[in-house]
DNA sequence: GTGAAAGCGCTAACAC
DNA sequence: GTGTTAGCGCTTTCAC
């Protein structure tokens, strides 16, 4: 393979429009100090000549890489991947993510990292050291990771923390999960339910306790109360299945249940199934996330929904303004999803 | 934002272990002429300071980027991602070409480029300049387009092109589109209809041709006529719907339908509903691609996949290989999908 | 086998 | 305002 040069350089550019390198570097990057028709002949050059920075070159110059780094959950991405259930998170935070970057002149840059190591901080770094992003986005767990935050933070690297509720370093997003929650209950109790059971995810993801804070509280409000109704599943299937088995078999069970995901919640639709349990009519079931998989299922599901997309593009807005001087946002940023009301839920039995 | 610096160069593992920059470059790029003693304690040094080569600075030397760039249709994928259907073509490109670019030590990055612009070539020459990526995968509509398959050969940039059938330049990887068409007719043909329906894709798929050449084959052997029973959709539901009822519509109806297309077998599904007709009792349908949509659908929908992880992991291999001097495979490699047999389709009617 | 020198394409710092 | 100089961190010559 021949050594890849650049087929036309700054140099070319400057030859050709009879300046300074430095006049064009100038001009690329929109610094003042260039006469406007100076501008103009260096900008007809670059125009005609098909003139590219290279990326690398502008990076090893000292100034920005125009990378901005996705960080997820390598096992998680890869099951759900692997699982083909039309989890589109990914695919969510691409849309917001990669459309706002082009705009911006980043690119985005998907990285796959384990959570539960200890080698966390070595892969993190190594990773930096190699891309050198300028900014990074975190997505839960590893939004609220001290460690992840710690180090970011001490590389100088702009970061948004997704799903997280402020506090420490880095721009906060939060996707209002304690609202949410509390919205879904508060469709549920409107509906005329009084048990209505939670599932929740696990303790590794702030946004759980935020959920079941939000589902407490409409609780509390209404008067009415959670006790025996509160289980803990880890977002997948089975343990959604099994939670709500857990629910329904107490003494006086639940007439609704909302949980954490949308696989729980078909999980919870499979375990009324096998209960013999007709869904809405003698259940009622709200899930949280709106994948595509809660609108095909039998019935469709209400369900709060994660604007990933829109989270990720404000992320990227936001650390690329961070990155030309400006200041991150003291409060967290929240962005709310919609209730999608679809078939799952009704007015209990009487 | 401070001018950042790598905290660790090549320069400090070289004091470290008392050599010169050119033995650490060596032993970095496992390059001969470095003895095993001088490259263990070299590694020792590289372990100690947890020191990792910048990207930018080994391709500004004049060597790899360790880049390989995934190009898809912009609007298409833009417009999957904004349906949330749940189509995974993206995922299953990064699940397949993430984890085999990452074992290897490179990185994927996705890029969305528009089809039918005639601004394709700058747009792509552009993205070359500008990242310099060792290596691209083109998938369909693109990996059929001449402009783009020169423009990479002249830039001496290895590339795979996905559901191409070889001819050109560029490492060929089918996925057995007539193969594919040809086992769902079969199959249809086994449980006895005659009468099966083909909704092809739009032209500028050549994947399109191919699988209407699948199913006209395996017709003629079986002896079956292939008149008025095709039709062409542009592979979503309102062109498999239409096509669906323009064949259904027919003097001698198909007791049986293969759509090139999920979205467009769903369509179809509708049409036959809306026409009082039952799957798989009064027709069957067979679609393409397996996307999760075909087991959420009612019936799930027998489907032939597409194994874009399995080929897109492929292709990063064969890149790979490519640039550490190997050759290309002289004729396109074939990797077939397997045909999953659900409850679309029956034995027709008697 | 190993090292010293030059240069990749760009930007920061400073001079003019 | 504009040009000049000196690197950035690495790889490629080419000596030894």
């Amino acid at each position: 393979m021949a050594r890849r040069r650049q087929t036309v350089t700054i140099k070319h550019v400057a030859a050709d429009a009879g300046v300074s390198l430095q006049t064009v570097s100038r001009v690329i990057n929109n610094e003042p100090n260039v006469r406007p028709a100076m501008a103009e002949r260096v900008r007809e050059a670059i125009t005609r000549l098909g003139y590219v920075p290279s990326l690398a070159a502008q990076r090893m110059g000292g100034s920005r890489s125009y990378l901005i780094l996705a960080l997820n959950d390598r096992d998680r991405t890869i099951s759900d991947w692997r699982a083909r259930q039309g989890t589109d998170w990914v695919d969510q935070m691409l849309l917001g993510g990669m459309l706002t970057c082009a705009r911006h002149g980043y690119r985005l840059l998907l990285e796959l990292v384990d959570t539960h190591s200890d080698r966390i901080e070595r892969e993190l770094a190594a990773t930096i050291a190699a891309l050198q992003p300028d900014g990074v986005i975190l997505t839960p767990p590893h939004s609220d990771n001290p460690l992840i935050a710690e180090l970011l933070d001490r590389h100088d690297i702009a970061f948004a923390r997704i799903g997280a509720q402020g506090g420490g370093a880095g721009i906060a997003l939060s996707m209002a999960d304690e609202a949410g929650a509390r919205r879904a209950t508060e469709h549920l109790l409107a509906l005329g339910h009084r048990r209505i059971g939670f599932v929740a995810g696990p303790e590794d993801y702030t946004t759980s306790a935020q959920r079941a804070d939000g589902w407490r509280g409409a609780m509390r409000e209404a008067g009415a109360s959670c006790d025996g109704l509160l289980a803990v599943g880890n977002f997948d299937f089975p343990s959604g299945e099994a939670a709500a088995h857990a629910l329904l078999g107490a003494a006086v069970p639940p007439s609704a249940i909302l949980a954490s995901s949308d696989q729980m919640a078909l999980g919870v639709l499979a375990a009324a199934r096998e209960r013999g349990l007709s869904v809405p009519d003698d259940l009622s079931v709200v899930s949280f996330d709106d994948t595509p998989i809660a609108r095909f299922a039998h019935p469709p599901l209400t369900a709060m929904e994660q604007p990933i997309a829109a989270v990720t593009a404000r992320a990227v807005e936001l650390i690329i303004a961070q990155l030309g001087g400006r200041a991150r946002p003291a409060a967290p940023v929240v962005i709310a999803g919609e209730l999608k009301v679809r078939a799952s839920t009704a007015a209990p039995r009487v």
